[in-house]
DNA sequence: CCCTCGCAAACATCTGATGAAATGCCAGCA
DNA sequence: TGCTGGCATTTCATCAGATGTTTGCGAGGG
């Protein structure tokens, strides 16, 4: 185990024990370093590697405090690693999302405020005008299309939910997706059936929501280019 | 934007570009950071981070290799981060992990061979020896639970959906879990709904499947003490 | 009471040096 | 020829010291 993995594995046992606690600011550089028994380069490297992960955060000239350790915050490094992946894994993170978002859709149904479905109405109500765009803005379809999902995994009432579709359906690997999504229309059938998820939702009607939302993102995966559609 | 997240980035382009790929040894730390215009020690804080993230691996005497990207390895570290959230968000973490490994279930009941079939028949007779004795040998118990869950997971054909069950449903997680569940004769329990999983398995009745993961972790989820619990 | 300036604390970064591990090469031997 | 053992090189690991940058805070003046 080399001297950073100690440096991790120390301030996490820290934590675990209650010695930090969410907030709570680090000791100084130096007297950690002395603490841990290594040098100050290799203190840096470890809490460094805890800052990237979302465990601390650091601030120049003041100091080094562990975070909220939201599931937000824990999760989100996340996206940073997925999108290295292979276009050909596609098909397994989407199956992986479907079930995900169709879980959401379905709490969402029953927990969503009068409030919130005015939210989602009022984003879906923004394509009607892109859609008359010729060409289509794609940039701010895009948009639009994330923030509705993202309306509903915020109702779901359930954070560590939320976080684990924001990673796997945020802006970047959403980019991606529609970058391999070629078919004609694609843009008016997602309309349409956002617009089918909307009603489940103001029916506050669970079961439909559910299906309307797989149905969704099965037909996204029938668009993907399969494994064999590759040269 | 400080340097090491520069160099973070940089590593992360060039795997994105093409420049470098799965298994490509990076430029020794001298070359790198004269290419990325940093000095040493900011470049190996960058090249730490990306190794805890599972997206490099360095070999002391030897190189910094890019690994492999698979989703397995690229989602393990969150496992490091999960453990650290408090006990109170423990429900929202097993919900999430209902909704997947009931679709896990689902999908390994269609696919699995016979002989995973009968490693799973295998992993549940060693139960009957375990539950035999008094007082029940807990960590085997745990052990045994890991294992069928994992079998599962492991014959759903989507490495995706199987990496993030471990990391939801790993090793350091169910330790966690069973500390905290207290109720009287829950190994018989849980054994007896693991042998209604399996016989829908062994059935090929995916429907079954689901049914039955899902009131297993149900009930699971219904042994946790609430947030109201706590003093 | 409020604002500004300067000092001290703390992190950010760089540089140079030394240690440890892996690899490759090559001489020596069977 | 083929193998084996050790030596030199390469590369990462770690440390120590020095300097730059940013923040926070309090003294002093208006």
């Amino acid at each position: 185990m080399s001297r950073t993995d100690e440096v991790v594995d120390g301030i996490r046992r820290m934590i675990l024990d209650g010695r930090l606690r969410p907030g709570d600011r680090l000791p100084v550089e130096k007297d950690l370093a002395d603490t841990l028994q290594v040098s100050r380069g290799s203190l840096r490297e470890g809490v460094r590697a805890l800052s990237i992960l979302g465990v601390v955060h650091t601030r120049q000239g003041d100091g080094t405090y562990v975070t909220s350790l939201d599931p937000a915050r824990l999760l989100s490094p996340m996206a940073l690693v997925l999108d290295l992946q292979d276009d050909g894994a596609m098909p397994a993170f989407h199956s992986v999302r479907r079930v995900l978002e169709t879980e959401a859709a379905g709490l969402a149904a029953s927990r969503m405020s009068d409030a919130a479905v005015a939210e989602a109405r009022a984003i879906l109500d923004q394509v009607t005008d892109v859609l008359r765009g010729s060409p289509v803005d794609h940039d701010t379809f895009i948009e639009i299309d994330i923030a509705f999902h993202r309306v509903i995994a915020a109702h779901t009432g359930n954070p560590v939910l939320e976080a684990l579709i924001e990673s796997f359906a945020g802006r970047t690997v959403r980019a991606r997706l529609w970058r391999v999504l070629h078919t004609e229309g694609i843009e008016e059938r997602t309309h349409d059936e956002h617009e089918a998820i909307w009603r489940a939702l103001a029916a506050r009607d669970p079961e439909a929501a559910r299906i309307r939302m797989a149905s969704h993102l099965l037909g996204v995966e029938d668009s993907l280019p399969r494994r064999n559609d590759l040269p």
